[in-house]
DNA sequence: TTTTAAATGTATCGAGTCGATACTTTTAGA
DNA sequence: TCTAAAAGTATCGACTCGATACATTTAAAA
C-alpha cells in the first residue's frame, strides 16, 4: 500500500516534469526525442528503424512523427543507395535551430549546477539503473561507437578509426556518436 | 551541436522508458500517475485540483482522466461536506489492486538493487535536481506533511500531531502523506 | 533459380493526452 | 450586495501510440 523508494519516486516526478516541459514548447515529447536522437546518432543510425529501436516505439508511431517533423521542415528523408527499403534521416538547419531552444536545457542546467555544487556525479548510478532495466526487458544499450567491440583505432593516426562490422572509416566525431550496431 | 550532460541524457532515457512501461500496461501514463498520487496523498489532498497542481496538468486533462478512471471503477468521486464545489477522490479496491501490478515496480526494483549494490543513495542528488527545477518554474515542492511548518507534534503522545493550518488531528499515517498545503 | 521468409517503411483505426477556451456553480471578499 | 476567485465540466484540435494490415525490397533456402 505504501509507495516506491525515494529514488523511484523522484524519477517518476522528474519524468512527469520532462513531459510537461516538452509539451509546453512547440513540439511534442516524442518529436523532441527524435530530434535529440538525430543530433547524437551516427550516419548508420539515422534511420526510422534505429529511432524505433532507440525510443522503443512502434514503426507506425515513428513514421507518423517523422511525417510531422518533415512537414515542419525540421527533418529530411533521403533514400539510401544500395537498399531501396531504407531511408536516411537528417536534421535541417531549422531542426538544429529548434534544438537550440530545447526545453530540456533547463533540466540540463539544473543537473549540472547540482552536480557542481555537490561535487557528485549522478550519471554512474543512473546508468546502472538504466542498464539494469534494459537488461530485464531485453533491450539494447545503444552505446557510443568508440566503446563498441567493432571499433578499431587506426594505428598511428590519433582519433582516426575504422568500424570492423560495416568496414567504414570513422572520424573522431563518428566515434562519439550513438550507433544502432553498437556491440552487436 | 553536441548534446546534454551524461546525467541529463540518462534522465531523458529513463523518462522515455517510464513512458513505455506505463503505456504497455493497461492504463495510460497519466492514469497511472493519478493512481500513485492518490495512494500517497493525505485526505486534504485527494482532490482534482491537487492532482492538477501536483502533476502540472490542466484542469481539463485531469477531469477527463478521472472520468476514465471512474469508468474503469478504479477511483470514486464524492462530494465534500461544507463546500459544494469540491470533490474527494478515493481509490477503490480495484484501484489498489491495479497498483499492485504497477509497471513502475520494475524500475523500483532496479533502483533498489543498484543502490544496494553500490552502497549509494541517488535520492539526494535527484531531489536537489527536482527542487532546483521546480524553483525555476515557480512550482511547489509538495512535501510530506511531517516536514511542513504547520505540523505540530502532540506533546507527550508519540506519533500524534496536529495541522495548525487546517486545525485537524493527524494520525501517524497522515504525517507521512503528501499534502497540497505543504509549507504554505 | 525460384520460392519463401524477413526487413523496412506506410496507412488506418481507436482510445487517450493535453493545451486552450468557454462555461456553470459555489464560495469568499470588498 | 456585488464582484471576483475557485472548483469542476465540456468541447475542440493536434498529436501519441499500440494494433493491424499492407506494399516493397532484400536475403536465404530449396
Amino acid at each position: 500500500m505504501s509507495g516506491h523508494s525515494p529514488t523511484t519516486h523522484l524519477l517518476e516526478r522528474l519524468s512527469r516534469l520532462i513531459q510537461n516541459e516538452a509539451h509546453a514548447s512547440g513540439l511534442k515529447p516524442v518529436q523532441w526525442e527524435i530530434l535529440r536522437f538525430l543530433r547524437l546518432a551516427n550516419r548508420f543510425s539515422r534511420t526510422p528503424s534505429a529511432v524505433t529501436a532507440y525510443l522503443n516505439l512502434t514503426k507506425g508511431t515513428v513514421s507518423q512523427s517523422l511525417n510531422a517533423l518533415e512537414t515542419k521542415q525540421l527533418v529530411t528523408k533521403e533514400p539510401v543507395a544500395g537498399d531501396r527499403r531504407r531511408l536516411t534521416l537528417a536534421l535541417t538547419a531549422a531542426g538544429q535551430e529548434m534544438l537550440a531552444g530545447d526545453p530540456m536545457d533547463a533540466l540540463d542546467a539544473a543537473a549540472r549546477s547540482v552536480e557542481a555544487a555537490r561535487g557528485e556525479d549522478l550519471s554512474g548510478g543512473l546508468r546502472a539503473v538504466l542498464s539494469d532495466l534494459l537488461r530485464r526487458r531485453g533491450g539494447r544499450a545503444f552505446g557510443v561507437c568508440r566503446t563498441c567491440r567493432h571499433y578499431r583505432p587506426e594505428p598511428g593516426v590519433a582519433g582516426q578509426a575504422r568500424c570492423a562490422l560495416l568496414n567504414e572509416a570513422l572520424t573522431p566525431a563518428d566515434s562519439e556518436a550513438i550507433c544502432v550496431e553498437h556491440d552487436g
